[in-house]
DNA sequence: AATACTGTTCGTATTTTTGCGAACAGTATC
DNA sequence: GATACTGTTCGCAAAAATACGAACAGTATT
């Protein structure tokens, strides 16, 4: 019996899994790719840049500021939203390794 | 009223999205990662460095399959899986243009 | 052909995600 | 201070993801 394995995930499978999570869906890939091009990145830019009600929006949003990646900011009456750089860094270096250390040997499936 | 928005998410994020999503899990990372890192890659070694049920491993190659970046082979009595090669470079390029693409600009947020 | 082994599928339970409208809180304007 | 505007939070519904054991199907061995 398999029981007592015991095997837990290492953090950084989980951190990358965690990022990945985030990227895991189009209105939030939407999002990031609308704050990499754009420099004012109010809400109101945003839903209106994406099929969804805007309570829906600010869910997104909300995850992707708990994952890290983006942040907000009270301006006035609005939000003004962009990408966190310290972050965003981490994630992309994150999957270049995961990509890189998952470089496909010769031997394997040939 | 914004009832006649009609905006889609472009084919590119929802496929960025879906790799995105395949990735989301820790114990798919910890598949890949030894995918990569293993030339024997059958699904019991597989299911010996997870600590979920088979069935539970089963269904994470499954969705690992379903979005392309692995591929099984029937070995006798046993299966081996490893890396699409082809999709797993896709899936690479798309988070490197992705990642690039969202260059932070020196405007936004300071 | 019975047994052992390997992995998938099925049925189900639980949790999480996604989505929306309504209500709310804050700022600005009249 | 009423009104308009902006965005978040709340409450809820529907769908999807996660997980498991049991049952199953296939191969190999006895």
């Amino acid at each position: 019996m398999d029981c007592c394995k015991n095997k837990d995930y290492t953090i950084d499978n989980e951190q990358l899994a965690h990022f990945a999570k985030a990227l895991g869906h189009p209105a939030r890939i939407t999002i990031l790719n609308f704050l990499g091009a754009m420099d004012s990145c109010y809400f109101g830019d945003l839903h209106n840049e994406l099929p969804i009600a805007k309570a829906t929006v600010s869910q997104h949003l909300k995850e992707l500021k708990e994952a890290g990646l983006i942040q907000g900011e009270i301006e006035g009456p609005r939000v003004k939203y962009c990408i966190n750089r310290e972050n965003w860094e981490k994630a992309k270096d994150s999957f270049d390794v995961f990509f890189d250390s998952c470089k496909v040997k010769a031997t394997c499936c040939d």
